[in-house]
DNA sequence: GAGTCGACTTGCGGCTAAGAAC
DNA sequence: GTTCTTAGCCGCAAGTCGACTC
């Protein structure tokens, strides 16, 4: 693509910014904006105090509840990773009818009046046991309880409905598009297009030692700009706070972070050795995008234009196939296969070491399938008496070649790879250069479902340009068909969505593959921004949702009563919502398509989950809950078999339509988002106490393994934990050995004899007392170290922190904790991460979510 | 209002490069 | 320099949810 010498231009308006350090741009116009656009819209008094509360989230582990689930049991094919779940939530009962001084009180803190929690086992290291912690801990806020955890807030206070219209979420400003000359008409119209190219941060981060990247500031989308105009009162609060900063917050504010007039060019520009830089993709920043401007309403918002101009390369297809001539056995015998059947045979052969082979399902799934390819009259009649191993060896023997290339051919197979693939890797949206993500079509191979999935071990045909749609601008030119003689299936030219290219599944022909852009793109930054601006919107209804729900725990209409349970589950237990599923879909439940077997109540009030959740991942939990829940539920299952239906009267559109009504944009899994960052920062802020950067580095990932709790994300144990626990184990015992030969070499040189000889009967080198003290501070200090290191694997060998980081986790509140407390933000998010969250980076440091 | 389609987000695991430990 | 371990990237499966149709 002819985009790269385009960027040099862009690249040199950048040099100076790039050279210079980055620092936090508090209070920068951007910095600003995004302020604005997401908390200034809030009453006053609620700007205070915020971190005094913790949220019941938090407070409840979450909500009060041990989230011991497995992964596993039942029908799934993964080892259990967690045994038995024993918490369970003490409460007293339903709470006194919502009255104010209870208001104030996390959910936990309630519940648990009078009765012990019981941790789960994700708890060690005290960590599930803060959480749980009472609200006599807790400093409560006396001015607002818009910091109030989840379950402290049962009512709307009056003027949250008057803030909160003001954080409108979809825009009804329909400012016409930024005018753009027909960029994409022509040859020389693209170059044009590419002339204009600003590369963005979404291959760029801060160097080493910058705390934080510049990058694109969001553009005032019509929502933004909405929301900023009613919040103009914030803002001049927002800077008044400015006094209360710390010093070292306020020296940092950049003198150069003045508004700039929005047709402010991107600033990058390179230094003397700028066409190198231009290549390190780290250092790509971008201080401002006018794409998005162009945009009528934001991206992502599900309605209106995405985008105005569109240019990309199609997709890159895998290679054909290349027969390797190795036989397979059929009853002893090798057997000829065309270079079709034999493709095929070798999906199967390379997993002959997975569990997939050892599935009925999955053989008989992939027998059809080769059956109808090697055709009625073949030698081969059954696939029990096919060896496949002599496959299985070649390809194990492949591998290894691979994995012993020499540095160097690796590296030059890469460059290759990345010479052929480079110019499918971006797309340009609206003169923007932007990464694509998955712009790769998927090679064929055996479907491979998660769980028990009917439809495990099919053939995933191979897909051809004749299956896939390409979305593209309408002047742009068609991206060429990557394979002589044939053509794409279709050319569309919607700016409606995203999607850049997409096909049918071949497995599920209903679905489809999409080629999307990456998650650094401004589009699906912007589209990240909305979600978490709507959750912290619904901060502000929480206490009117949830008094909504408990009156109508014991309503009279049957659908009002499973709705209120229903969203009670999800808000509590941040249970996904519950589709509907087909016969061949894994059977997979959430909380409207829980199952009767899957909730079991144990009297007075507790209730015992068990199901498969999504990507057949193992939910067990037992929690306390009110009263009138809990006979709500035993009301529910009165009459039904294991199988059927819990909630007989609602389906997900139900409960979303009834959210609806109760909150713009209300849907089920907005309270996963709402719950699990409000919790980070609920645990941040009450956490952070001070120490050095490792220190605080482990509270962060304390809060981030207490979200995983909540919203259940496991990882299987790897498999060598065990031998890495005994290692550590021997390491330990070694230390403490070596510990107590020294303590009894001090002794004896103390009383001025020599050293005792070493367990080989070796003569030791003889120390002073002081060096001897010196090595046992060290052998301490190690032995401390390695007993951390042993706890923290164990604790979190079955925790995945990475998916609530990477998609429930309002990156703001990270970014503002780190600036307040000096934490650099490249100690907790990668450069995918940086790159992805890059709007978030200009967020004030006194952020809360 | 149920069913379906379409577009998007969420999620885990495999692979591999990088870094740590030896 | 080699082996072991980990983090991060990537692939792709599996969710959610809005829009549309009947």
């Amino acid at each position: 693509m002819s985009v790269e010498a385009c960027d040099k231009q862009t690249q040199m308006d950048d040099m100076d910014e790039d050279e210079a350090p980055l620092v936090f741009k508090r209070s920068s116009s951007s910095a600003r904006q995004s302020q604005l656009g997401s908390e200034t819209n809030k009453p006053a008094p609620q700007q205070h105090g915020r971190q005094l509360v913790r949220p019941a989230s938090a407070a409840r582990a979450p909500n009060g509840l041990s989230t011991n689930a497995e992964k596993g049991g039942l029908k799934s094919v993964k080892e259990p990773i967690r045994k038995e779940k024993t918490l369970v939530e003490r409460t007293s009962g339903l709470r006194k009818e919502l009255d104010d001084s209870d208001d104030d009180r996390p959910l936990s803190a309630r519940l648990s009046a009078g009765a012990p929690k019981v941790n789960s086992n994700h708890g060690t290291n005290g960590l599930n046991a803060s959480p749980l912690k009472q609200e006599s801990d807790v400093p409560k806020s006396e001015d607002s309880d818009d910091e109030l955890p989840l379950s402290s807030k049962f009512q709307v206070k009056s003027n949250s409905g008057v803030s909160t219209s003001g954080r409108a979420l979809k825009s009804e400003d329909k400012k016409p598009l930024l005018t753009k000359s027909d960029q994409n008409g022509s040859v020389l119209a693209e170059k044009k297009v590419l002339s204009n190219v600003k590369k963005r941060l979404s291959d760029g981060v801060a160097p080493a030692g910058h705390s934080f990247v510049k990058k694109v500031k969001l553009a005032d989308t019509p929502s933004s700009t909405k929301i900023k105009e009613a919040s103009a009162k914030a803002e001049v609060k927002a800077e008044d706070e400015d006094d209360d900063l710390p010093i070292s917050h306020r020296v940092k504010k950049p003198v150069t972070s003045e508004k700039k007039p929005s047709s402010s060019k991107i600033v990058s520009k390179p230094s003397s050795s700028s066409v190198k830089k231009s290549n390190q993709v780290t250092k790509k920043i971008v201080k401002d995008n006018n794409y998005s401007k162009s945009l009528k309403v934001p991206p992502g918002s599900g309605e209106g234009q995405k985008w105005t101009t569109l240019t990309h390369n199609g997709v890159v297809f895998p290679p054909p196939y290349k027969p390797h001539g190795v036989k397979l056995l059929y009853k002893g015998k090798p057997v000829d296969l065309t270079p079709n059947q034999e493709e095929v045979a070798t999906m199967y052969a390379v997993m002959l070491d997975t569990d997939y082979v050892k599935k009925p399902q999955f053989n008989e799934n992939f027998w059809t399938d080769w059956k109808n390819l090697l055709g009625k009259n073949h030698t081969i009649q059954s696939l029990e008496h096919c060896d496949f191993t002599p496959i299985y060896e070649w390809h194990q023997r492949e591998k290894e070649k691979k994995k012993s290339m020499s540095t160097e051919e690796k590296k030059a197979l890469k460059e290759d790879k990345l010479k052929q693939e480079e110019k499918y890797m971006w797309a340009i949206v609206d003169g923007v250069k932007e990464k694509v993500g998955n712009f790769r079509v998927e090679p064929p191979g055996l479907f491979r479902g998660r769980g028990e999935h009917p439809k495990m071990g099919k053939l995933k045909r191979r897909i051809h340009p004749s299956d896939i749609v390409i979305n593209i601008g309408k002047d742009a030119p068609v991206p060429e068909c990557p394979i002589a003689g044939e053509r794409w299936k279709d050319i569309r030219h919607d700016n409606t969505v995203t999607w850049l290219a997409y096909w049918n599944d071949p497995i599920n022909q209903k679905e489809f593959k999409y080629v999307f852009l990456a998650a650094s793109s401004t589009l699906k930054g912007q589209s990240d921004k909305e979600k978490y601006e709507k959750a912290r919107l619904l901060k502000d209804y929480i206490h009117g949702i949830r008094t909504t729900y408990t009156k109508n725990f014991v309503s009279k209409d049957p659908t009002k009563k499973q709705i209120a349970v229903a969203t009670y589950l999800i808000d509590k237990l941040a249970l996904r919502a519950g589709n509907e599923k087909d016969d061949d879909e894994a059977d997979t439940v959430g909380c409207c398509t829980l199952k009767v077997e899957n909730v079991e109540p144990v009297p007075p009030n507790i209730l015992k989950f068990d199901f498969l959740g999504k990507d057949s991942i193992r939910y067990q939990n037992q929690v306390e809950v009110e009263i009138p829940v809990f006979k709500a539920i035993q009301q529910f299952r009165s009459g039904k078999k294991g199988g059927d239906d819990l909630f007989d009267e609602i389906d997900t559109s139900k409960l979303n339509a009834h959210l609806k009504e109760l909150m713009p944009g209300l849907t089920a899994k907005v309270f996963r988002t709402y719950n699990a960052s409000i919790t980070l920062d609920d645990m941040l802020n009450k956490e952070t106490k001070g120490g050095d950067v490792a220190e605080k580095i482990v509270v962060y990932q304390h809060a981030n393994k207490q979200v995983a709790i909540i919203c259940n994300h496991q990882r299987t144990v790897s498999k060598s934990h065990d031998a890495q626990m005994s290692r550590l184990n021997e390491k330990i015992e070694e230390l403490k050995g070596v510990m107590e030969e020294l303590k009894t070499d001090l002794t004896r040189v103390k009383k001025g004899k020599p050293p005792l000889k070493s367990s080989d009967g070796s003569r030791k080198r003889s120390m002073s007392a002081e060096t001897l003290e010196r090595k046992i501070a060290q052998t301490t200090a190690k032995i401390e170290k390695m007993e951390r290191d042993k706890e923290t694997k164990e604790d979190l060998k079955t925790v995945a922190l990475g998916t609530s980081r990477i998609n429930y986790l309002d990156p703001r509140i990270t970014v503002a904790w780190c600036k307040r407390h000096e934490v650099p933000i490249e100690k907790i998010f990668n450069k995918s991460l940086l790159a992805k969250f890059s709007w978030a980076m200009d967020v004030d440091p006194s952020f809360r979510f």
